[in-house]
DNA sequence: CAGAATCCTTTCTGATACTG
DNA sequence: CAGTATCAGAAAGGATTCTG
């Protein structure tokens, strides 16, 4: 067949778009709404329940108050997450995810069950790399 | 990405996600390989079949050479890429996807229909923010 | 063709200080 | 409590030049 082949069966031919010219698809719509560095976190505590600010920030390991706040205020504007805001003195504000942001949950699900089903397998393959290219650094 | 490394000495109040309702665990591991802003074009590029680098150059629309070659480099060491050099002169190479990454396709799959899905709604949510907050600047 | 190496600009983040 | 406002450092990304 060729030169150097090796037993890599050959990739299912499926299109997430359906569209032959392959465009963004939409996909970067949802990578840019959950693909930064604190979205998904703060979707998964709010899949626990509504949380308010400080709530959040406790049980989102190492965020800064200033990420949250973007964070929160992102997901709140694309309708993901709703915010209440209760007139008390001092202020109190929740954050509770919205049916959509609900459903958002079972992609991470998948996410996060792939990671982990393929977690060794990757590690592994890194490792393998980093001995067989140990001058090339990518990171 | 993230400067997290996962796995060694886990602190305690860290779960290393054996829970069902605390799957943020190995989340980031695949956020931090699909969310870049590459990844995911390379990727669903390569579901259509194995493509040399100036055509993955051509199909991934603005993607620079540089980051072309980076993203692929990530993607071969985790293993979800392989990169075949052919003894030609000049030189030829081609990117396919393993096992592995065509596995990942499904979920890319499941992220665009997600997408697809809610674009509208998610888009509607938007204005209606920008219209409900004029003076905020979120993105 | 398929990169590697540099340089430079943009974007992202965290730390800090202040407010209703 | 729940933010806002700044600012500086880090990181990502782009453009350009140069090889085997």
């Amino acid at each position: 067949m060729s030169p150097t082949h090796t037993g890599v069966t050959t990739p299912a031919e499926l299109d997430p778009c359906g569209r032959e010219d392959h465009p963004d698809c939409g996909i970067r719509d949802v990578l840019d709404r959950i693909g930064d560095k604190w979205s998904v976190l703060v979707i998964v505590e709010l899949a626990g329940g509504p949380r308010r600010f400080r709530e959040l920030q406790r049980a989102v390991d190492g965020i800064s108050q200033r990420m949250l706040t973007l964070t929160v205020r992102r997901l709140e504007r694309d309708g993901l997450v709703l915010r209440t805001v209760y007139p008390t003195v001092p202020a109190q504000v929740d954050y509770r995810l919205t049916d959509t942001g609900a459903g958002l949950t079972h992609l991470v699900k998948a996410l996060a069950d792939w990671s982990l089903a393929h977690r060794t397998v990757i590690a592994e393959a890194r490792h393998a790399y980093d001995e067989t290219h140990p001058d090339h650094d990518i990171r």
